[in-house]
DNA sequence: CCAAATTTTTGCGCGCACGCAAGTTTACGT
DNA sequence: ACGTAAACTTGCGTGCGCGCAAAAATTTGG
């Protein structure tokens, strides 16, 4: 089986960058490093990944976006499509892997990776707009990626906000600005976003196609 | 005046930057010929702008998002914010110049062109977020900011989509989905935001700190 | 079991982004 | 007016992303 190669050397890959970067730090390793270490070309990391960083973050961010839409593909059909789906995301971005733990320490440590890691937010945006989708089945699909794309970009605003308090956290000990953690973060980030998923998806219920869209 | 200078050479950039764009097709332009036609170094190209295609695109997009708070801030205050907003954000994409016609024209048949177009639209969620939070001073600042990167990103999914049915069309002419114009893309993938808008500044206008935010 | 077809890997070359350390220009104080 | 400090520009070197075409590997058909 062919695929069955191809996904063993994304995670040699995936592996091979996450541990180079937590031993020597990860400005000190290039993507030269992290092919040979995964025992391919140079040139055939890049056929995976787009950016020396997305290795890195790979490692740890993974199936991030599959899990979130599983998430809110399971709960109950009887509870709200806010609720659902903030606690599906909240639900994913609270980890208390101890190996995570320290991979995000140093994820927080580089700017670049600072950059890479917000960006992968952007990810779970189209299995969760798939996931509501199914969820409201009457729903118009424009409506279902916007509300998609609108819960990606507060969680990404959530989560710029715990990097940065973190990193001004670790340099200035004394001057917190009192952040929270990044579940409560995300969650006051959220829930101003719960009357529109769910004012969309009770209009989705009474297939109304919304008649002030063409006025 | 220093300040006077350097923007007087970002404008030249830009400028040159578009002509050569139009001129002889996006792919045959080197950021070396950008920077010869404005004439400065290479290197200075990217103190200005970090990859080829901002310059051109900047060309474009130039102000949009100052644009766009102001108009927000131009709004009556008796209007919801929601329709401040979303009004503002449609105002700032209908764009009858036809100097910028064939400039967009130019930009949907470049894949590297389009995404950097679409990435300007965060440029207005900083702004955004400041309007919002001068038209609602109790508003807590984490809501003002998640709602702005929320309509940014659902600007976005427009945009997108606008961009890829364009080009659909303009490859397989008898096969187009019915996608409306942009405006009215925009206006669809905004609505379902506006509960999420009114709300919020209808909570922040009663001085209440949302008390299901920590429970 | 071998050969054709498809897919993946690899080497090569180009252009680009950016840190760094000069060199050059502009602003300001005396 | 002059010298100093600050900001901007420039050249250089390095690593990176990727298109392209040849080579290697793997599937498929006979």
């Amino acid at each position: 089986m062919r695929e069955r190669k191809k996904q063993a050397t994304r995670e040699a890959l995936r592996a091979a960058a996450l541990h180079l970067a937590l031993e020597r730090g990860p400005e000190n390793v290039r993507v030269d490093d992290i092919a040979e270490a995964a025992g391919v070309s140079p040139r055939t990391y890049n056929n995976y990944f787009s950016s020396r960083e997305e290795a890195i973050i790979a490692a740890v961010t993974a199936e991030r976006a599959s899990r979130v839409a599983a998430a809110v593909a399971a709960r109950p059909a009887d509870v709200s499509l806010a609720d659902a789906v903030i606690d599906a995301v909240i639900g994913q971005y609270t980890d208390p892997d101890d190996h995570a733990r320290n991979a995000l320490l140093m994820i927080t440590s580089s700017p670049a990776l600072r950059a890479c890691y917000v960006d992968t937010v952007t990810a779970i945006e189209g299995p969760l707009a798939e996931a509501i989708a199914e969820r409201c089945p009457d729903m118009d699909q424009l409506t279902a990626e916007a509300l998609a794309a609108s819960v990606g970009a507060a969680a990404k605003v959530a989560i710029r906000q715990w990097l940065q308090s973190t990193s001004k956290a670790a340099s200035l000990p004394g001057f917190v600005v009192a952040s929270g953690s990044l579940p409560d973060l995300t969650r006051s980030a959220l829930m101003p976003l719960a009357p529109a998923l769910d004012t969309a998806a009770n209009r989705s219920r009474h297939r109304q196609v919304s008649p002030r869209a063409i006025a």
